[in-house]
DNA sequence: CATGAATGAGGATTCATTCAT
DNA sequence: CATGAATGAATCCTCATTCAT
């Protein structure tokens, strides 16, 4: 091997092109060119451009999962944990706003670029939030009438939402710690005033 | 088919094409099968693949928006506002799945897609909630600490990714009721439990 | 349709770009080129490369078969009927050096660009001798001894071994009447010499 | 295999490969994995793909001359001697299906493969035939109406023929000696029944 | 001598778009 | 207005060849 690391430098390469271009418009000479080999190389290391893809996802999520697994073990507080999801979530999808970008909208559709692809590892990664909700039932601070497979779901779609604004210049832009807290308001405790939720 | 317009039968036609395949894999040829008119025709009605694809969103969120303005006219509760809103989006999902694909994936893309397309209805649209927020905090009954522009963007993110598992295989399939209850659940009292948040 | 017999004019094209360059280097666009005709539209006649490549042997066999049916009805000696054949192949072979270029190596190949294609076509062809053969041996002027399937093969490789050397420029070109003659002569009465025969 | 010099071993491995794939569609790394040697090092043997062809012919084909010349040494009657070619040539044939592919499909286009190549040593093979004919002719045993640069062409052209017949699956497999017998059968005395050359 | 990672030119095929009918 | 045959630009991927190790 003449140089190392070929596959990661192509994996980041091919997120930053998907990013920018969109996984159709994206060329893979312009993957290539952005990492400083020629075409046929990436053939060395992938399949495809679906391959590429799927691997962008894959790694990515992999090593997301790993972070947040291993900061999650220190704490058992449901509504501290769901706080670390959520910052380390934003936290990620800010710094890497390529990988955010095609999370945001390669992801979805995925199914459609490779049709085996069942992206299990990205359902391991929001069964965490469902695994924190169902936790917090056993403890009894979250209610129990929430079903975790749903709120798993609309958990994750507000932070995938609120940190897409990012990636558009349109509006204005929160900050981590902002975007985390509001999130986390809502969803503890609900957007209700006290005094209102006593007039019920 | 009932003998429409040529010009709905294509963004009928599309919507479908689009939903099923994706925009950048549906072909032209599709679409126009689809509609039972010639390849050739569609240039009749639309500049380009792209203009077809912009007018599939903007028609139907425009349906979508109207829709949801009357009925919220009725009502001035910003909680039953917030309820109203949700199940009209989560119907219109279930009922019109293509449509909901188009929405959750190549909506994500559009602006790489069609760079001078900013896409200013689907932001009236989901305008629509930070104003009930916002009305909701004037009557005293929303929090004021809570961001309109962010929490605008959290719920519609929730209803979208629950919505999204429609469209997937996968997972169990929520009612709109079921989905919609929980998301107003969530959203309007947290996810805490009463007795919880008194020991706060 | 603007123009006609695109389909006829894709196959002459072909024909004389695989008989210059051999199948695998033709390029599509030098048959494009030749037909006067825009690339892709060798798609809307055909499904790939290595369809055009069959079409030009079934279509060209086709013709070459009826036009040597045709002759051989009116005739019943065998031995002019081998002569029919043989003088009809090298003609055919004369007038289209094309053609004859494809069959001769190209044929050889052919199962190995589409494994599925099994030549039924030009087995018909070389059947003819067989029937020929088969029908000289009832007749009593043919020996018995011959297997008719090997002599066709026998009778079928001189021929088109003596019509290759057409397309090299390195031999003495012989005429259709002297090749055909020489092979005639060959097959129907042996090398020996009358008397060498009677001394065996 | 046993530990040869690894210019043979790439002979024998690609005449394998270019047998089962034919030329075009053999690749290097094919050739390279059945003589079990890295791609690189076939260059350190041979210039490009051409030249490995090209030496595949001519080493094999100076083998078979120098075999056969060997086995004519000993005879002088011209009808023996075409016996021995016929043999020889088909055994070899049969023997080495592979080298039998190669001849008989890369053969035909070798010089559209390389327009350098003038293939000398198979002229020189097949001449070995028009030698023994024009012996025959001086011997009195061969008729003169006989041109020998035609009839060795039709006698190749027989034998190669029936000998292709091997390498298809297709039809019923004569053995070397019945082929043999009835390719000489043929050309030496002819398809005529004896009776039938009288009446004529 | 041997390796095999890297190269990059080349080509079949697709499909949005045009335009003669 | 409608058609669909024709166009040809665009791109993924292959593979012969090179060369640093």
């Amino acid at each position: 091997m003449r140089a190392v690391n070929k596959h990661a430098r192509i994996i980041t390469a091919a997120t930053k092109v998907f990013a920018k271009k969109g996984f159709f418009t994206a060329r893979i000479s312009d993957i290539a060119k952005e990492a400083k080999i020629a075409d046929g190389t990436i053939y060395l290391y992938f399949d495809n451009k679906n391959d590429i893809l799927i691997s962008v996802f894959e790694e990515e999520i992999t090593k997301l999962i790993e972070l947040v697994h291993n900061d999650l073990k220190k704490e058992d507080n449901p509504r501290k944990m769901l706080g670390i999801f959520a910052t380390r979530h934003l936290t990620a999808m800010k710094k890497n706003k390529y990988f955010a970008e095609v999370v945001q909208s390669e992801l979805r559709q995925t199914h459609k670029v490779v049709k085996e692809y069942r992206n299990t590892t990205f359902l391991a990664y929001i069964d965490i939030v469902a695994d924190i909700i169902h936790q917090g039932q056993e403890q009894g601070v979250f209610r129990q009438e929430i079903i975790p497979d749903l709120a798993k779901r609309a958990f994750f779609g507000a932070l995938d939402e609120v940190s897409r604004v990012w990636n558009i210049s349109l509006e204005t832009h929160y900050t981590v710690e902002e975007a985390s807290q509001q999130i986390l308001l809502t969803f503890l405790t609900g957007l209700e005033t006290p005094q209102s939720k006593k007039t019920l």
